[in-house]
DNA sequence: TTCGACGCTTGACATTTATCAATTATAGGG
DNA sequence: CCCTATAATTGATAAATGTCAAGCGTCGAA
């Protein structure tokens, strides 16, 4: 069951940094072959080494990037609206590294990854557009490389809840929004090991309750995770 | 004691995918404004959190990304000639992430952040290039984080020699060139661990004598190391 | 040639992390 | 509202990895 993209939708996607500066023609030309499609909860929608079909923009809902090998799976990543996903696959036509699937009921566009190309080819604002985009992830990557060679995994846990804490606004209060499970595999670490981490790291003033997490003494817990934005600022 | 570019080295730059496709005359504006140094061993060149003032090009020699936290080091990569470095960061004018150092006596060209950005926005094939090769560093840094998560450090040490190996056209034997305790460090391991996973790996026909590796049986080797161009691969 | 610095290796031990098994909590479907 | 599947937790144990200390080897400078 696929649709075409709505007004509405186009505007919110036309509002991405990477789409923004594309003249109207052009972005009306990759509109036109791109198609909006309704997922359920946790349906695979690209796997590793596959080709790169199609760029992927989450409209509502969340997915999860994640990689297997020899048995094994680890969550790389949840992208939340609006974003796009895949972009160096599509845009150097190469094999995704990454598999992807809904984690709640979705709302996908998505963008023949030859449009893409060929107004990537002929569109130079576009071009400068991509660039910026590939910047941030990169560097988005090697901090996470960061994080993961520098840190034991409970000052990953602690700097994450910094990160969450600071993303919402400087609160003291929170939901966690993904399961534990999964923020395990993020972290880098085994369920059973969150949990425990989750005990650990209580005298630094973190209460966990459900999911909802309760920082009671930032300052302390800011002197144990050290943060800095060379590892913990997404952007910047 | 900085000196211009000379000729020759102006050539080898050029023949850089990143630069190849420049028509001469910002090709010869961004030779104009750079410059090269010769460099002794382990001098640091950059360090992380300083503003990106130069595209580095390593000419000859060799150069150790690296990163930092709470006393703790890491090797990220360690760069050949001839390339680029801290790409990501000139075109973002972002804080450097890593730090840099010669591992030995090495040339390198230093290539003005400003002229950079200046005939990126000029000059759509340049900004094309700097998509390919953005998309290749990214796709590089998501390989190794499914190395790091996905995989032992033995398992990790086994893919390195595999790869190194094919590298050098498929030969059974080489020279590390590198030095143990950065091999270890780019692995995620300490170098006394490194040492013990040199004797564990041994009955999979691994025999180290000082810096030189041969490998006597590959087919266990890569039945061990089950090795996948989704992560070993430094291109594609 | 000798000396000293430093990288590498080894052994003993500590810590971190994973695994396995069992139990408890939780959320969604009938 | 209960039942069931599944997530989360907990304890016991194992495996992986790191730390510390000592000794060995190598290489370059005096």
């Amino acid at each position: 069951m696929t649709i075409r993209v709505t007004d509405e939708e186009a505007a919110e996607i036309r509002s991405l940094e990477l789409f923004s500066g594309l003249d109207d023609a052009h972005f009306a030309a990759l509109m036109r072959g791109a198609y909006v499609q309704n997922f359920p909860p946790l349906i695979e929608l690209i796997s590793e080494g596959e080709t790169s079909d199609f760029l992927h923009v989450v409209i509502s809902g969340s997915v999860e990037l994640f990689a297997s090998w020899n048995g094994r799976e680890t969550t790389m990543a949840t992208v939340e609206p609006v974003a796009t996903f895949i972009l160096a696959a599509t845009i150097r036509n190469a094999p995704y590294l990454m598999s992807a699937r809904t984690l709640e009921k979705s709302r996908i566009v998505l963008v023949p990854s030859e449009d893409v190309r060929a107004i990537f080819d002929v569109e130079p604002t576009f071009a400068r557009a991509v660039v910026g985009e590939l910047a941030n992830a990169y560097r988005r990557v090697v901090k996470n490389t960061k994080n993961l060679k520098l840190r034991t995994s409970l000052e990953r846990l602690a700097n994450y809840f910094i990160y969450r804490s600071e993303a919402a606004g400087g609160v003291a209060s929170f939901d966690l929004g993904i399961e534990k499970r999964r923020l395990a595999s993020y972290l880098g670490m085994t369920p059973e090991n969150l949990s425990r981490a989750l005990r650990q790291i209580q005298p630094y003033g973190v209460e966990v309750e459900g999911s909802h997490v309760t920082l009671t003494n930032i300052d302390e817990l800011r002197q144990f995770a050290k943060p800095t934005h060379l590892i913990d600022d997404p952007f910047g």
